[in-house]
DNA sequence: GGGAAAGCTTACGTTAACGTAAAGTTATTG
DNA sequence: CAATAACTTTACGTTAACGTAAGCTTTCCC
């Protein structure tokens, strides 16, 4: 038997899943980053919401807001016309820059921080 | 005759050169994270205090609270007793940890950059 | 089948990181 | 020497990103 792939999930699967509470992932929704189905009341979220989701916490652990998340998101969705594509490929470069600018700011950081302990460890003897 | 080195800053020049307001130095002061000097009412700016404000910018670039970026601004100073360097030390070890994890998730998100700039390419044909 | 667990909506509260405005005091400069 | 630019304090306002609480419905489990 070929394993079967999840490809549903609950609101409380992905919270535990991805340590958010229920409140964030809901939030995330009213903020039009998730677009989950519904059976009833109940939310059903799907392979792509799951990867939207990762994608803003990735974003969110290296700073981004949620308007910066949402666009990422929106690269993912190649329903566009040549004007918003253009407006897209523009929004790849910015963030391109951006992450060039934050490694340079990582290896900086790395290097101060390498200082640091020495000179902690250096007034502990 | 050798070029002076520039010892101390107006608030003024600190906010042209970083690119924020004078509004935003007063409030990291407020905060704890700078301590100029006073002449008069003015305050005066030191290079420590210029070194300090590189370093919560840098910081938030990669996403840090001001709190965390206090924590990187006693890491400087080696002012203290044995339990608080060890303290230091733990927090140096987990901000280390976190530009780890930064590091993986600027990769992916590279990644990512490059597929969505070959779709959006791909579309523009 | 009855109670806990999980889900839902609505709505007000909170914190961080400044912005903005008012009103006054020094510094500089044509 | 006057005007304008730069500085000061005080204080209320704003936005993002959720937290928290109340009250209700649905689903699961023994």
């Amino acid at each position: 038997m070929a394993a079967k792939k999840k490809t549903s999930w609950s609101i409380g699967e992905l919270a535990r899943e991805f340590d958010v509470t229920t409140r964030t992932i809901r939030f995330y929704e009213d903020e039009g980053l998730l677009e989950p189905a519904r059976r009833g009341q109940t939310r059903i979220y799907s392979a792509a919401d799951r990867t939207a989701l990762k994608l803003i916490l990735r974003g969110k652990r290296l700073g981004f807001s949620l308007a910066e998340s949402r666009q990422l998101i929106q690269m993912y969705n190649p329903d566009a016309n040549r004007a918003q594509i253009e407006a897209l490929l523009a929004k790849i470069h910015e963030r391109r820059a951006q992450l060039t600018q934050q490694l340079r700011d990582i290896e900086v950081m790395q290097l101060e921080l390498d200082e640091a302990e020495q000179r902690c460890l250096e007034s502990l003897k």
